[in-house]
DNA sequence: CATGCAGGATTGTTCAACAATCTGTCAATA
DNA sequence: TATTGACAGATTGTTGAACAATCCTGCATG
């Protein structure tokens, strides 16, 4: 998809455009393109056209671009615009240095949460992991890749922290970004539905550090075969 | 400080006011001012007088205020403005929560750097922790507190991830927060000197595990007892 | 005291305008 | 041929004015 049809096809946004502030509204559908794919790294993103699509002004439109570069998929180039990030390999091994430390420090300690928080927020994880079972049965990788990251968002909340949960959020909707530039989603997703089921055994099971050693090594096997891809 | 007293001070703030965008130098200014106690939490910043003072357009403003609304520092209220943020008990133990996931896995993690840059990162804690006892022999109670926050902000820098040296960053803005409405520095900051300095001696022994609990036992009264003051 | 209404203040957004900056193209020169 | 400089056009960054919508406060009434 070009750059021109993808602003064209955000005309169809326009109903959307009501209720709560309209900045808001519009950096929602430019946060949901960007990390669907609709708009690759690297794309520049026109002030000008895409206001006129979009029916809203100039004004509005920088104010919705301000709320997704603190997000970091968007990147705002002073006199030069504002562009989808394009993610360096460095960022991807911060990316995996963080989530790592955000999901294994999750699992240690939910040992903390009381019982009926523990069980709700397994059986999020158990969801995750059964919807990425039954895409893959399927087929369909892009559904796995997506029920992947439901798995390890859920794996986070097990946290109990709105800090946790948004900064995980932001984690995922940055590796989408480069999942995007990469292709292939079956490579990247189907290997891991096995170890995500071995995850929840052992969370389930109440066994939180095998369960934390069995996701660092996961992460650490997940990261590396990304990042050889990334830079080949 | 009454905020028309705090918006007159603003006119100084002019002459800063050059290079970069210019919503992006007054939110660094926002940001200042917060962060420094000048503007404490629940206050109402109004987009005419802000503008006024500082000789910006209240578009340029408002971009500014959208910069900051995501550092958390302020929150926006549709339709009712904007608002330096004030926090919660709930804030205060998730922040914390969130700390001792961010501090505690960068000291973990720390065996894994190289001897150059640990023996570098190490030398920076041991700046802050000497930071805040001189401080603290000259009965500086605010200093006190600055290089604890000094000393925490080196801590997390060991993960060696620009992400956490970020979200500690945010997460010690917050707690300015919290202490700026609590007052009496020298009772929040002054116990926990001799705490840094062993941690330190911990860190520098290579002691990662045992600094990495003593951190967490730490972090736990440190938290205790901001709970037990903020709720009055 | 509680409720409703009016008025004023402010926010949210749009539009137009202009200065500054960047990028691409073309011509001149070495 | 490669490099440099000039110029034009496009775009960004910012300002200011305007207006609709919303909120808040004060006053009147029951």
């Amino acid at each position: 998809m070009t750059t021109s049809e993808w602003v064209a096809s955000l005309s169809a946004e326009r109903a959307s455009l009501t209720r709560a502030s309209t900045a808001g509204r519009v950096a929602e559908i430019l946060r949901a393109h960007i990390t669907e794919g609709r708009l690759l790294p690297g794309t520049r993103l026109s002030e000008e056209d895409i206001g006129s699509a979009l029916g809203v002004s100039r004004n509005t439109l920088r104010e919705a671009f301000r709320l997704l570069t603190h997000e970091r998929l968007l990147v705002h180039e002073f006199n030069r615009g504002v562009f989808v990030r394009r993610l360096s390999v460095a960022d991807v091994h911060d990316l995996y240095r963080f989530r790592r430390i955000l999901e294994v420090s999750a699992i240690r300690q939910a040992a903390r949460l009381d019982a009926a928080t523990r069980d709700a927020r397994l059986d999020l994880v158990r969801q995750a992991v059964e919807e990425g079972e039954h895409a893959g049965a399927e087929s369909r990788w892009v559904d796995v890749g997506t029920a992947n990251m439901h798995f390890h968002q859920t794996v986070a909340a097990l946290a109990d922290s709105p800090r946790v949960d948004e900064a995980m959020q932001h984690v995922l909707a940055e590796l989408r970004l480069v999942f995007h530039v990469m292709g292939a989603p079956q490579t990247f997703h189907e290997p891991y539905l096995a170890d995500n089921r071995r995850i929840l055994d052992l969370l389930v099971a109440g066994s939180w550090d095998a369960a934390a050693d069995a996701l660092d090594d996961y992460l650490g096997v997940a990261e590396a075969q990304l990042v050889e891809a990334y830079t080949g």
